[in-house]
DNA sequence: GATGAATGAGGCTTCATTCAT
DNA sequence: GATGAATGAAGCCTCATTCAT
């Protein structure tokens, strides 16, 4: 009987704690120890199964970005959906995902920051920045002239992102998140009022 | 002849040593020793004028929100702005703090990344993120019925944090500051248009 | 094979290079770092075992009344002793601990001197002088009436630690430990004849 | 007209000011700043006038013991003094000089501790030492035969080393000077009593 | 003479990594 | 594969000393 790959289950479980780690004790105050203590497992492995903990660090945010590629691949699937819908759920799945874990979001803002330096994270980042900005012009190009759709697409990206800082730097109680959704909702819509006669 | 003060002068040179620090190994890269290296002075005289490395930082915080307030107040003290100029204004202020320094504009992202686990700093980012909103809200509430002007503002903020927070997080060479400031700048005007006949 | 503990090991193997160290350096001229050295160890074990240099350091005071504790309870086990017989033995036990070790000698002064300023190693060495009072007068108390045992261990007791504290203070070879003793022990006798017939 | 000599006055006001620091904080916690912020005066003068801080510590020494001296000359200097009374007044004059400032007493055991370490500051003590007990054998020769009169001394000095080491460790509150003092002379007149047909 | 700003060696502590079991 | 004891480099802070004024 072919021993069953723990290594997957062991990565995810670490995975998994690093993000608590985080959300409690922040990017910086976050060791091997807080780590492996949220784990439950030792502190060797770590070194054993990602090479040390940059590389855990990174399969973190690996991590995140797939599960908020995953969220909008779900979302867009759905079959009909006017570019229109599909841009309400380009903003449905970025505030989905704050809303999802209070830790994750602030983990994102110490991955980010650590980015500026580290160009592993910054080449993540990236990836996730330009999806974002091509993801909505794909839609607003169906919508208005291509000019419009990339300025159109800019804006959005901006605010969107602009929330999620706000929300990430508040406390939680502080901030609406349903609020910032609509209003990024109603930003559009006016966006396709405006331009949208294409 | 007065004796001059030198302990200002000595804390703005370990300010600005923070600054070229963190500009160019991170926060989290920055040591008393970097610090000490840029300024050309000892270790020992963090301590002595800030109370350790912790003071410094905050002092360097306070210094950077200075200089944008500086910079906002100087823009609107200039005689006979309407709202619609004060807004521009404001707009500006931001950017050209932005474009002023690759280092301070990354600094900043450090700062709020680290502020989420510190209460000082939050305390300080707190106090930054409310003035931009309520600088915004005063000139809006000019232009349009109150509800509105509280939408404005919140979306206005959000947008100019967002191209902030990208520019920040790009290589500088890749962002176009005077586009992100024009998308911003004509943001605020079709918000104007659309809902300004008070 | 039982996994025996390393932990209890290496604990003992510390505390003795504390001893060491401080009878060659005193406690002042202790450091993390000569401790490491006469342990053979590295820096970082002390943390790690105790917490950090003060837990080491109490955790050797309290190693040392232990074995102050057992000589005393190994000399007094002694079936049918009477007071008397008691008596001489507190003193014996008090002084072959001096004898012991010079270096536990002097260790002791140290730890009293920091006692002043340290709450922990005063409560230490409150409970320690506290024992050696109450052990006489519980054997005095037997030999004659109750104010003149509160006396006689008052006085026993300042006589044994003053003896105590000038070995303590000067070259070990200038002491007279056996005369000391029988000093001491000739003084208890004498009380013992002027108001021991209860 | 010639300037007065305020070096005197200088070192006198650094001295009482390290006994004011030491009191408080304890001599490891005495350090350079602490005595110029008791004594008003700027922390470079320390080295002007003594060389460095060791130079301060050790002055310090020789004023405590100048003082003991001098209590005791004043005392023993009246005419018409039998032994028994200079006896009394040995221990009189011990016991003013702990009763007269807690901060003191606290210090002399911070120095004794440290001299264990310290060839200099062990010579001060060496003849500080000697100089109680060869008093007590001066006056205890009057009364008694050579030999009895050596141990008397011993153990007389013994009991109030003793007896000032225990109150150097208790709280203040917690000691009977005056219990301690009479019991002293007691035991000398005990001593007395019985080898003292000469 | 007197100051106190500045230095920098040295202390304690933290923590990612290694490796014998 | 998995552990966690042990290492030691590096960080921050303290503080005696120096020296220009």
């Amino acid at each position: 009987m072919p021993k069953v790959g723990f290594e997957p289950i062991r990565k995810k479980q670490l995975i998994e704690a690093t993000l608590l780690s985080i959300g409690e004790h922040g990017l910086q105050g976050t060791t091997i120890n807080t780590i492996s203590r949220f784990s439950g497992m030792s502190s060797g492995i770590i070194s054993h199964y990602f090479g040390g903990k940059q590389g855990l660090i990174e399969a973190t945010v690996r991590y995140l970005l797939d599960q908020l590629k995953a969220t909008l691949l779900q979302l867009l699937s759905q079959a009909d959906t006017s570019p229109q819908q599909r841009l309400m759920m380009i903003v449905e799945a970025n505030f989905t995902n704050i809303q999802q874990s209070d830790a994750a979001t602030r983990t994102w803002l110490s991955f980010w920051a650590q980015a500026m330096h580290d160009p592993e994270l910054a080449k993540l980042q990236r990836v996730n920045s330009q999806r974002l900005l091509s993801n909505l012009r794909y839609s607003y190009k169906r919508l208005m002239p291509y000019d419009k759709a990339v300025d159109a697409s800019k804006m959005t990206a901006a605010m969107i992102d602009g929330f999620w800082l706000r929300s990430a730097l508040s406390d939680s109680s502080m901030v609406d998140f349903e609020e910032s959704e609509l209003l990024c909702k109603h930003f559009i819509n006016t966006l396709i009022l405006q331009y949208g006669d294409l």
